[in-house]
DNA sequence: CATATTAGTGTATCTTATACACTTAATCTC
DNA sequence: GAGATTAAGTGTATAAGATACACTAATATG
């Protein structure tokens, strides 16, 4: 194998994500079970080593696809780890990223670096590798913030969803129950939901108005 | 020299800071004039090479205390910059972190890695070394979004200081002029001033009670 | 002693956030 | 198919917070 030198020392530099989805009635996280050391057999936020010519982002991509899968994701960099004993082989600094995809996304699959893959309710976290708990936790007050004052949780939505829908997500990550009729009223003032003109289907109650937003992909910034 | 060789190639991991201070009525920022290529005499921010034992921030703070003979600012990251091509020597990555310190603070000295230590208005920056425009621009949209949820401005502020210095501040970061009166009773308020007991020395006109941070270094977030 | 300069103070109005309950449309069960 | 169950959908009154606004007070200067 080839050998890289350098006349000083050079950290290990590493992106790893948090991906966040709803998974019923709960906050829930994508990790991954480790297949070699350190911290063999356990679990772990996907995440790997930045390639030399990858930009940050693009790398936090790439792992996340490799190892599980998932593409297609909102992410944001969220803050970067870099203890000098974080890991036991050797320095490595990490960029850490958040991410957020709908729950109806498709099922992630195990990849080389990954001997399997499974999402787990954020409050009944494994044992983690690394400081990677910290990562998580940091990543969660980031959402709940940010929920305050942009549509963040839009990502969170499939195509098209309902309100009701939309209000559980909003309740799940701030915890608490919010009024429907002030919430409705408040998403809607935003003026950046269309009706989509369907309705629910095969729910044993009155189906409710399907909503898409008027302009998929964009992040929108409150007040 | 020592080599240090690795299987893969590493980056090399600087950190850079962008401290911030009001001087007269402009928000100002340091810059370093570069001794050594690349950009050799250009302007830059204050920062360098993640020594292999310390911590990130550990390393922002001594590469500003190394520079420009600054200690004792407010410090917080900022964001990671990673592009493959920011630097023409070989792959850096930069966490870059953002600083606030009052405006009284001992005068810059310029260390061994800069030729010049100068503070510059925001609104009157040379060309810049690097993506280092960038890291500025991001910084002061951070300190603006931060004045309205948290207490940084208390930052830039002398021990003790007046509320017209203090909205003085804020009308700079954001700016635009509030209202005396409204501003006085938002952060009285807050509850996180108190009386000095003085008041100004030598103005000619009326002199302001002087306060001082009820819980000095401590930062607080609003709402 | 008149002028200039900034400090210091209160209230009325507008805007936004909150609290709150019933009717509707579908499914399910007996 | 009648009644029960479930979540959808809708408006108003009140409380809280944000904003607009003008004069008097204390010091220095000429």
């Amino acid at each position: 194998m080839a050998t890289y030198c350098y006349d000083y020392p050079h950290p290990a530099v590493t992106t790893d994500i948090a991906l966040f989805t709803i998974i019923g009635d709960k906050l829930a996280i994508l990790l991954i079970r480790r297949r070699s050391p350190p911290f063999q057999d356990s679990w772990a936020l996907p995440g790997g080593f930045v390639d030399s010519d990858e930009c940050l982002e693009d790398c936090a991509l790439r792992e996340l696809a490799e190892e599980t899968g998932i593409t297609g994701v909102y992410l944001e960099q969220l803050y970067t780890f870099g203890k000098p004993d974080r890991d036991p082989r050797e320095r490595i600094i990490s960029v850490a990223y958040y991410a957020l995809a709908p729950a109806d996304i498709l099922s992630p699959i195990a990849g080389s670096d990954a001997a399997e893959v499974r999402w787990f309710a954020f409050d009944a976290l494994p044992d983690l590798a690394f400081d990677h708990r910290d990562v998580i936790v940091l990543a969660q007050q980031r959402l709940r913030a940010k929920l305050d004052y942009s549509t963040v949780a839009f990502s969170l939505m499939a195509e098209t969803f309902t309100l009701g829908e939309l209000q559980k997500v909003y309740e799940i990550i701030r915890g608490e129950s919010l009024d429907k009729r002030n919430f409705r009223k408040y998403i809607l003032s935003l003026n950046l939901l269309a009706e989509s003109g369907e309705t629910q289907q095969g729910c044993n109650h009155r189906p409710a108005k399907l909503y898409r937003l008027a302009q998929p992909g964009t992040l929108h910034y409150i007040r």
